[in-house]
DNA sequence: ATCACTAAGTTAATCGATTAACTTATCATT
DNA sequence: AATGATAAGTTAATCGATTAACTTAGTGAT
């Protein structure tokens, strides 16, 4: 439904206000005002005042583009989410950018936001777009090498990593210990008398995909850290074996991350017998909670779960749903606290966050 | 847990290279890699694919800030959502927020994202910042009146709003057929035997809350598009009366847009004894499935629901809801057209578009 | 041969703010 | 009184790309 209407002609095309006009109007130079504006040089009361009085008069709005041309500084700040279609990290990741922002806001920052789609190639160019746009990037990366990012990076801006860490990669980063969190919630649901527990997952990376089978002790205390979902993989193998639990290949399924992807693998799952699932991402929680509704199986009597990421619907299934927590929203606070520590400080130390998950005991298991 | 580590020292500090450079090694004027790079002059084959070809060895990336001063445009669009914390309006705009990152970024312009917080004031404020950004914003407004927005506005820019729109704006716009699928809904579940329907929604705008009790209908044919929810409302009313049921006061309550107010006003409506509730919002839907859950309330018997937007979740719980839907990766897509349509041609007529909901049809009614 | 016109490039002014280098006035010190 | 130091402002170069105005060579018509 389209219409259209005449409008937009009596534009009150008020001409842009230059420093210079501000300069001429308060009688100094533009250089005083500059100075006024940023603070940067000792200008006495009286012109300060004088200054402000006129930037007010005229509303003066400092160009932007002429700032950063001359300043070097974009005060903008990059940020790339990895977001195919359908994905529920929608959410998730629209909480981290919240974080950001506010964050961002308070300290005169812009945010850019941008989707690779979880395409590397479509983040190589992103990243190169940004080059001359931002001072630094945040960024929830798809490549799984760091070599290939490194090398579009024109080192013009800092870069901080969140939620997954492409191998080689040092600098800082921002992470969620899913490591702690899945392997507490395993040990809950063993608690809780489970004893067949399954674990359905989307994809490991691939660079990590080889030691899929190989459960490893030492791993859990010196891991790296590359791929959420292996992390949470891995957890689910140390605190089985912690709990003399033997480890059975059968009970673990991998699929993409998709509502369909979720009630599929739920239901070999369950052909197999498992009394409980540990589902290692939202979107696939769904369509598990689906297939478990379907079939009438009562939750947590017939099978128990654990989802990760506690989207808000969670709490309104019957039963409510025990889930994993990530702190989203910190996880942006803290993303952007970090890049800003390192554009106003280009060497200081690399800082590596972890956050911790929160543990939300429902009625699922 | 924070770790740190040294890392940094070698970047390998390429100087960024100008358009300078790549005249002096393709040895050629500036002038001629600009047109080759903007096609908007005629260049020789030879001399193109030579610049061409440095512009490559150089791995070139324009000076945005540059290219902005001089040419005033920067190839930039903001967007202002207005979310505050909790609300799940946050995934709403996310998808929205696609749709437009989608169509910018294939014709090379970049998204900047910010949040109003439903503070018009704070809204005033981003759209100053925005002023030497952007050649164009798209604004989910809160600001009731549109007087304040258009002072504060340089007119440097272009305008689009969605969702909403403020009072006295003849601008173009994406809005959301709120009344038609609102009036289908009502409509549905009378159908299916429901008599005494409950209204349930967060506040309209103060400025049209005076209407509030006004069955009219006129207002829905011709009437002024200002809150969603003030839509939704006059659809229910013009619903109920072409059906021939009274209009009753008690059934329509309205609160913050929270899910405990959900919870709380799905209390109160039931105690009235509605055999229905259409639930004009998302978290409020959350709130009073809630409630509905721990009454051991069935659905549709003991009562039927139609919620507002389709959360992912809606289909999932049992029984699956039945939802009024917002085509909002569309809303992007096309508030995006229409801006850069603008920017392109800033003297062509307003365009006003509504987009049509889709009637999700399950099991709660 | 002359003139008009076009085609293909180049020169240099320009966008608006920042900032290094400079000026001038004022004041304290010896 | 001479010197140096400091305070408060100003001048003018500069960032890198775009683009109006200009040059120069080449073509064709008369």
């Amino acid at each position: 439904m389209i219409q259209q209407t005449k409008f937009g002609e009596k534009m009150k095309s008020m001409k842009k206000v230059r420093i210079k006009d501000v300069a001429e109007k308060a009688e100094v130079s533009t250089a005083t005002v500059s100075h006024v504006i940023n603070g940067n040089k000792y200008v006495s009361e009286k012109i300060k005042s004088k200054v402000n009085k006129v930037l007010k008069e005229l509303n003066y709005q400092p160009n932007s583009a002429a700032r950063s041309l001359r300043s070097t500084k974009t005060n903008t700040i990059g940020f790339i989410i990895p977001i195919n279609s359908e994905d529920t990290a929608k959410s998730f990741f629209m909480s981290i950018a919240e974080g950001i922002e506010e964050k961002l806001t308070s300290r005169g920052y812009n945010l850019i936001l941008s989707n690779s789609k979880e395409d590397p190639e479509q983040e190589l160019n992103l990243i190169k777009m940004f080059n001359t746009k931002v001072d630094g990037l945040i960024l929830a990366p798809t490549n799984e090498n760091f070599k290939s990012i490194n090398e579009t990076i024109n080192h013009n801006f800092q870069i901080v990593m969140i939620d997954r860490l492409p191998i080689g990669y040092k600098g800082d980063y921002v992470l969620v210990d899913n490591f702690q969190g899945t392997y507490d919630g395993i040990n809950e649901l063993i608690k809780s008398g489970f004893k067949k527990i399954g674990f359905l997952s989307s994809g490991l990376g691939i660079t990590t995909f080889n030691d899929k089978f190989e459960v490893n002790k030492e791993l859990s205390n010196n891991r790296i850290y590359v791929n959420p979902n292996n992390e949470r993989f891995q957890a689910y193998k140390v605190a089985l074996s912690d709990n003399n639990i033997s480890f059975n290949p059968d009970y673990v399924l991998f699929g993409e991350s998709s509502f369909q992807a979720g009630y599929d693998l739920a239901k070999q799952l369950i052909s197999k017998e498992v009394d409980a699932i540990f589902i290692a991402n939202n979107i696939m929680t769904m369509g598990s909670i689906k297939f478990i509704q379907e079939q009438k199986l009562k939750i947590p009597d017939d099978i128990g779960i654990i989802g990760y990421d506690n989207s808000d619907w969670t709490e309104i299934i019957s039963p409510p749903l025990s889930a994993i927590k990530q702190p989203a929203f910190e996880i942006g606070v803290q993303a952007a606290e970090l890049i800003l520590n390192k554009i106003q400080n280009p060497t200081s130390d690399c800082q590596h966050i972890k956050l911790k998950t929160e543990n939300l005991k429902r009625s699922s298991y």
